[in-house]
DNA sequence: AATTGGCACTCTGAACACTGGAGTGCTAAG
DNA sequence: CTTAGCACTCCAGTGTTCAGAGTGCCAATT
């Protein structure tokens, strides 16, 4: 059975290691914190902690060091928010404040969180799963290359270059735009895919073989939306933190730039009761992140759209500060999007 | 007085360096190579080239390592081009074949070359000083919230959202609409701006503060074209070759992090007469890059526009293998884009 | 039963000396 | 101009030592 006092022992072992990088032994724990109890107490504790897999020596004879379910332990019940600085909070508010169109404030929104945290940061876009075509736009470039763009009621805009079978004049395109805009504005994703499915009846054979290829184009952009993207930021301060790292950390910066990996995790992660979910060293392990911890919390934007944020760093990380400043960031960012 | 051996040494000297990360010494060129003289004759050449500063001895009794002017001399009549390997040329073919719009290419085209030379890969967006505007669309999300979308003749999408003072109605803004596209569609940038500042002109009073916003919201997004935006692949490449900087990849990677400093290298690097720009160790140190090397080569997309694309890495590379990776990139990034 | 002081033991990491090997510069002879 | 020879230097790796921090355990205390 592990006491109170145990429990609080590896709260003051989480803290210090985290603090110092160092295995923390007995002696320098009375020292630092007042305990009114001997060292010889505090190494009972800590022969019971180790029992129990929390905590662990990574010599013979030298401090202990938290393990993996140490660390969660220590999130899931031991770990005080600690509240942002003002200056943070004035950080925030300034970075988020002007925002001009989502790529910027996602943009700013990654910066923002690498530097409060120090961590590499991660936003997703936000899934459009449920956004709806807001527009649809078809763009000549010469008699034969057309430029179709969808944009959706989230703001968001997807372009692609198609090539035309048979030069099409200007009256076809604008019969063409008006009927594909009459389809299918207003209608979410996965519908207006169905419509532009069978879009191309609409027209006389002949002008077929054209309009097929821009429903498909269409289609296809309509449904790439789906398809999720991640940005990140502050990669370098996994250079900072590199002596926490084991091995190298090449293995970590690969799984980083491979974003399929991340946007995997981040969709296998569950909340918690505050929304946020954390993952810890092994459990990240089928990623190849197994002496990382990531932190994520969801946000949403404007079209009801709900997407992730956090940070991953070393599992030897600051949880509290990092908690808190994922969370803030996240309900900044909601309230920003959901505003504008 | 260099004399064409000691050309010659110098040459193996940065070949063996680069192969091996070790100073080389006259004994293991000797052994390595065949000179028809005496290990003795080299020293007396390593001698000449430390006195040239081309070459420097780490420590007083170790084998020499080259200088930047040792690599310069070296890429500038020295080294030999290195053709891809078929397998390279394929890799090319394959992953630039598919291009769907230019934000793909470009993605692909800067892993690619990362992958292909095992260093950072940098590929600038292009230039859109020579671009025209092809079309302007605005799209209502609320009455008074407005999704403005500029499109050039390059492909570029520029959006913005903006809010408007007063509610406005389909009808006014499918008049603004065409009135804008009337007075700036085909423009170059520049003068497309121009107008713009003097559109607001066209409009009765009470219509002309909302259309004051528009205009200056298009006028800004024209202009933020011009701003150069850089993507970048392969960072963890960085790492894998960190034995090559003295002190920490740190600021390094915080330089690669920070686009604006990279744009600026590029900015001022000049080509030689093969379109390849090449930057060596010191030469970067007002950009916080003493220890690496830059090569660049600029590559044309459809609009005329001129961009660069490079990779960067340590001082130590092989030069001779990357100049022809980037050149090989560039071309057929420039060919791809030129046909689509 | 929990806590404590004491003690023997272990392990790390820094400091130090030692050694072999690779490399150098110099000189004198070919 | 080239070369062999020689004395010299320095690095990197290998032991060795030693102090410090920490542990586990036990008997004594509260």
């Amino acid at each position: 059975m592990v006491s109170e006092r145990s429990l609080e022992v590896l709260r003051v072992i989480v803290h210090d290691y985290v603090a110092s990088r160092e295995p923390v032994g007995s002696k320098s724990i009375v020292d630092r914190h007042s305990f009114g109890v001997s060292a010889a107490t505090i190494r009972n504790d800590m022969a019971l902690l180790e029992e129990e897999e929390l905590i662990v020596a990574p010599h013979t004879s030298s401090g202990r060091i938290p393990t993996d379910k140490g660390y969660r332990l220590f999130v899931d019940h031991l770990a005080d928010l600690k509240p942002l600085s003002p200056a943070q909070r004035q950080a925030i508010e300034t970075f988020l404040g002007s925002s001009v169109d989502l790529d910027d404030v996602l943009a700013r929104t990654v910066r923002l969180l690498s530097q409060l945290t120090q961590q590499v940061a991660l936003v997703q876009y936000p899934s459009l799963s449920q956004a709806k075509v807001r527009h649809i736009e078809l763009v000549a470039l010469t008699s034969t290359r057309l430029l179709t763009v969808v944009i959706t009621d989230t703001g968001h805009v997807e372009q692609r270059i198609v090539e035309l079978p048979v030069a099409a004049d200007d009256d076809f395109l604008a019969d063409v735009r008006a009927r594909v805009n009459a389809s299918v504005s207003g209608l979410g994703l996965d519908e207006a895919a169905a419509r532009l499915a069978v879009f191309t009846e609409q027209f006389v054979a002949d002008r077929r073989v054209s309009v097929a290829v821009i429903a498909a184009t269409l289609a296809e952009q309509v449904t790439a939306n789906r398809q999720e993207k991640l940005i990140i930021a502050g990669a370098a301060n996994l250079v900072r933190t590199e002596g926490d790292f084991a091995g190298s950390i090449l293995p970590v910066l690969e799984a980083v730039e491979e974003q399929v990996v991340l946007l995997r995790l981040f969709s296998e992660m569950q909340a918690d009761e505050h929304g946020i979910s954390i993952s810890i060293g092994r459990e990240n392990a089928p990623f190849g992140l197994a002496e990382t911890s990531v932190l994520a919390s969801g946000y949403s934007s404007a079209g009801g759209a709900v997407a992730r944020l956090g940070v991953l760093g070393p599992t030897r990380m600051d949880y509290s500060s990092n908690i808190a400043a994922v969370r803030a960031v996240a309900r900044y960012l909601s309230k920003s999007l959901g505003e504008s």
